[in-house]
DNA sequence: AACTATTTATAAGA
DNA sequence: TTCTTATAAATAGTT
């Protein structure tokens, strides 16, 4: 473009590559701009370098909205003209093909979620910034007391388990008793009698040595 | 850039606004499509216009992929910025089999209206570990997608903010000059007529300070 | 990071 | 939308 045509094709030179992208990524995402504020358009751009460098843009909002939006758009179809789609419009006619389905049961999950912004919400679909904030210090707080919730079941599961672990290991200790007693009684035997042909009867279950 | 300098600001009339936006996106799309191929760049670009219709451009690969290196870029962390993850997704794993999925989907929503009637009740529902893990889930999901909404209206403010601030910069060079103008040709008029009962001409026109 | 000679993009008009 | 054209903006090559 300057000095000198260039041919479009990869730059084959690391050092001029890495300061074209620079210079080039810089004008692009100036372009994105402009264009965004002249038009009233609202732009996403995401730049992976080869490396692998993540660079992104978005004019309005955020880059998770740009994608909410695109999702929404691709899945619904507003490609041609209309304006995109809230969740409700796009409820489909009854069918019992199992994808739909999947489609209805996460459509309803939505709904609970909004459902419970809504509740909390003081019953407006939009929320404003105070809203938000204090829906936000409620799911907090019921994160802390689920996990609580969450950390008493625990608890009980270890005290139960280590009242068990507690048992078994009575158990073992009264079963290696025992062993120990009988391969007593059976070396005293072997004492007694001369001619042995002795076996080693210490055959221990190695599964009691678990603990 | 052309026959005029233009300002950086939305373009009023709508009929040279679209013209722009038709020009510039092609112009833009290109320019994505030079950085991609000599920088060996991926790019992703997403164009809503202000009526909603959508423009796209994958230069590798699918758009989906590159949502999909996008978040796990995001979440793990090779670029910048903070996670937010889209709807059901992060939830659960993907499953391919509709029926399974229709099965979760179902626990899922029985799930989530025993953990609302858990909240709202005060906490007195019983909900087993796996329950609680789930709700906890959603909620970490709710304020992620919480502290979003919070991020756009702040954004919005931001921008609009500034806009405001441009106006009111135009507005006050433009009454410096006024003031310079016709401080110049009270001066000029003192020049010429020697005896001067000077008043300052200073009509201000009132629409410039509607904010 | 700057500079600058050129190429490219594009605003306005048709 | 597309073409033309004068001019602004971007940028390749160089320092």
């Amino acid at each position: 473009m300057v000095r000198g045509k260039i041919q479009l094709r990869r730059i084959e030179n690391p050092v001029h590559r890495q300061v074209t992208f620079c210079k080039r990524r810089t004008g692009f995402l100036k372009k994105a701009k402009e264009l965004s504020v002249l038009c009233d358009a609202e732009i996403g751009v995401v730049i992976f370098s080869p490396q692998g460098k993540l660079f992104e843009l978005a004019t309005k909002g955020t880059m998770e909205g740009m994608i909410d939006k695109y999702m929404k758009c691709t899945s619904g179809g507003c490609g041609s003209s209309s304006a995109t789609f809230t969740a409700q419009e796009q409820l489909q006619p009854p069918n019992h093909d199992p994808k739909d389905e999947v489609n209805v049961l996460k459509k309803e999950i939505e709904m609970l979620q909004k459902g419970i912004r809504y509740m909390f919400g003081g019953g407006n679909g939009a929320m404003n910034l105070e809203e938000l904030l204090l829906l936000e210090k409620h799911l907090v707080y019921w994160i802390s007391q689920i996990r609580s919730a969450k950390m008493e079941i625990m608890l009980q599961e270890i005290q139960s388990l280590r009242n068990k672990e507690g048992v078994l290991k009575n158990a073992n200790k009264y079963l290696l008793d025992k062993i120990e007693e009988n391969n007593n009684s059976i070396l005293d035997a072997n004492f007694a009698t001369v001619e042995t042909n002795y076996s080693y009867p210490l055959a221990m279950p190695s599964e009691i040595f678990q603990f």
